[in-house]
DNA sequence: GTCTTAAATCAAGAAAAATTGATTTGTCAA
DNA sequence: TTGACAAATCAATTTTTCTTGATTTAAGAC
């Protein structure tokens, strides 16, 4: 993974998503059952429109996704991205060699 | 997980860490070797100060160790804190039943 | 000791993100 | 069509985060 692919991509969007305290409560909740935009004001006890901004990050970032229902608008969890995600950080145990950079051995066989 | 438990848990910041484009690709540079400070300024092209910042945030998140050696402090990761972040991804996963919230079947049977 | 270099820290400013209250849009029911 | 309600959007402000250049700290080398 280059470096420009890594500023805007699904996996830079997706942690930038995941770094906010509220972000996280909401896909807690989620993760039980889809909730509609009310439903979450509730139980986070938080205004409508901070709800709705904070909903937006996650479904740009493909975090959540959304179904609209009479005049709820029902979210939930889009799994495929977080397991996308949850790749990312597994391919860092995966693909760590860990080889040391200019380290000696206190011996005179090194360097 | 409760609400404040999110808010400043090693979770959360583990996410902020990740949520910015050079963090992560100093991360990248870390999966292969461990680095000093001036090779990652060097590699990334960025001034002292700025990798220093980001060290820091990365390091305080727990994602990376650092070993001084004369002069040179070397960073590298902290793979255990990784595959935490990875762990609570994974969870969604496990315990998502996904069960639907007032939704109905359009038969009479429902509801 | 002095000089050099690596890295951390700091203060000031810039940029980005979050919050707020108000407004708008859209859906349904009467 | 009107009224009520859910949700999205907007503009203005606040807060947080990032960047920058300068300074400080600390470890060798001389």
């Amino acid at each position: 993974m280059n470096s420009t692919s890594l500023q805007s991509s699904s996996i830079g969007m997706g942690f930038k998503a995941l770094s906010d305290p509220l972000r996280l409560q909401v896909l807690e909740l989620l993760r039980h059952q889809e909730l509609c935009v009310c439903d979450l004001c509730d139980r986070l006890d938080v205004r409508q429109s901070k709800i709705s901004f904070h909903l937006k990050v996650l479904k740009e970032a493909q975090l959540l996704r959304s179904r609209q229902e009479g005049k709820w608008v029902y979210y939930s969890l889009n799994l495929p991205q977080l397991s996308l995600l949850e790749q990312f950080l597994s391919d860092f145990r995966r693909l760590s060699p860990m080889r040391p950079s200019r380290v000696c051995d206190d011996d005179d066989t090194c360097c």
